[in-house]
DNA sequence: GATACTAAACTGACTGGTCAGTCTAAAAAC
DNA sequence: GTTTTTAGACTGACCAGTCAGTTTAGTATC
C-alpha cells in the first residue's frame, strides 16, 4: 500500500548531511534540506518530527557507517597480514585510499561540526559520538598496541594509544585544510606522513643518518 | 556609563568568543552575547553595525592574537637556540606549555569553528583565516625546510610543509577530542608526541632496537 | 556639545512546527 | 476483474515565535 517511505527518508538524510557539512546545523534550516531534497516541506516533518530528531537520525547513521568502515578496515587488515604492526599499517594506509581526491564540500566530518555546535543534541546522541570516536581510537590504539609487544619501538615509551589520538588529529586537521586548500591528494598524503613515523617509530624502515 | 568604549569593545568580543566557541556563530544570538557582557542590546549596534561586523572584527582580533603569538614563539625558539632543528623543536614545545590544562570551554579553535560554518564570513575574511593558517604552517615548516638541510632526515623524502601540516592537524584534533574526554592534559601530550616524531626522523633520540 | 551608553518598543524576514487535505498502491469486497 | 476501502506517504498554506536590526527618547561622562 505505501510509497517507498525509506527512500525518500533516506534522500532527506543526504541532502542534511552535505547541507550540514557545508553551513553548519544550525544555519541549515529545513527549507534549505526540503528544496536540496527536493521534497515538500511537510514530508520532511512526516518522516522527522523535530529538526532534533533529523540530527540524531543522521548521527546514528553516520555513527553507523562509521562502524561498519572501521570494522571493515579492520578485517580486511586482518585478513592482509598475521603481524599486529602490519595490519595497523595497512589500517592506515586504507584510509589513504578512501581520502584519494576528496571535494572541498566532502570533506568533513559529521562528528566534528557537531561538536562544535555543542547543545544541539541530547545526551545519548552526544554519547554515541563520543562512543564512535573511542571506537576508531581502540582499534588503531589496540593494534599498536599488540605490535609494540612484539616488535619493541625504537623509543622507550611509547604509548599505542596516544599514537592513535595523533592520528585522529591529522585526519580532523586535514578536513579543516582541505576546506581551504586546493590540493585534493593533500590529505592522503598527511596520513601518509604518519604511517611513516609508525614505520620509523617501529623500525620498519632503517634509519640512514 | 564609562567613556572607555574600547574596553565595552573588547568585553562583548571577548563573550561572543566564548560563546561561538561553545555553541558556534549561528546559534549564538545577539541576546546571549548582550547578556553576556553584561551591556545593553543597543550597545552592541552601536559598537558593530551588524552581527557580521562582529564576526569580522573577532576573526581581525583572533588572527593578530594568533599572529602575535606565533611570531613570539618564533623569537623565543631562535633566542633559545640557533640551530633551526632546535629551534624547531622549541617552537612546538611552547605550544606544548600553553597548551598544557586547558578546559574544555578553552578548546577551540575559532578559525576551526568558523570553516564549519561557511557562507557566514565575507570573502577578505575568510581570505585572513586562510592566511593566518598558512602563517602558522611556513613558520614551522620553514624552520624544519631549514632543519632539513643541516641535518638530513633519517628517511630519504620527508617534506617539511607535510610535517608542519600533520602537527597543525594534530592541534585541532586535539581540540576536538578535548571537548569530549577529560583528561586535561592529553593536548600537551598529543603535541609533545609529534614533537617526539621529529626526533625520531632527526636521529636527535638513538633509535635502540 | 560630543561621545558612550541604556532601555524599551518596534519591524520584517525567517524559522521550526502544524494541519487539513490529496495522492498512491495494494488489499478486500463484489 | 472491476470497484471500493484503507493506510501510509506526501503536499503546501499557515501559524506563532525568534532573530537581526531600527528607532526613539533619554542619561551619564568628559
Amino acid at each position: 500500500m505505501p510509497r517507498d517511505a525509506s527512500k525518500t527518508k533516506n534522500r532527506i538524510l543526504d541532502a542534511a548531511q552535505t547541507e550540514i557539512l557545508g553551513k553548519g546545523f544550525a544555519q541549515t534550516s529545513v527549507d534549505d534540506i526540503q528544496q536540496a531534497a527536493e521534497i515538500s516541506r511537510g514530508t520532511f516533518f512526516y518522516h522527522f518530527p523535530t529538526k532534533d530528531d533529523l540530527a540524531r537520525a543522521l548521527i546514528e547513521r553516520y555513527a553507523e557507517a562509521d562502524h561498519a568502515l572501521v570494522e571493515g578496515f579492520r578485517e580486511r587488515a586482518e585478513r592482509l597480514a598475521t603481524d599486529p604492526l602490519q595490519q595497523a599499517l595497512i589500517f592506515v594506509a586504507l584510509h589513504e585510499d578512501l581520502l584519494e581526491d576528496v571535494s572541498p564540500e566532502e570533506a568533513g566530518c559529521l562528528f566534528a561540526s557537531f561538536s562544535y555546535e555543542a547543545g544541539v543534541l541530547d545526551p545519548e546522541t552526544e554519547a554515541l559520538i563520543v562512543g564512535s570516536i573511542d571506537h576508531w581510537r581502540r582499534v588503531l590504539g589496540g593494534k599498536l598496541a599488540e605490535a609494540m609487544e612484539r616488535h619493541p619501538p625504537v623509543v622507550p615509551d611509547a604509548d599505542p594509544h596516544l599514537l592513535a589520538d595523533m592520528a585522529y588529529g591529522i585526519l580532523q586537521g586535514a578536513f579543516i585544510l582541505r576546506r581551504s586548500l586546493d590540493d585534493p591528494r593533500l590529505m592522503a598524503r598527511h596520513i601518509r606522513e604518519f604511517r611513516r613515523y609508525l614505520e620509523l617509530l617501529f623500525g620498519v624502515v632503517e634509519a640512514t643518518p
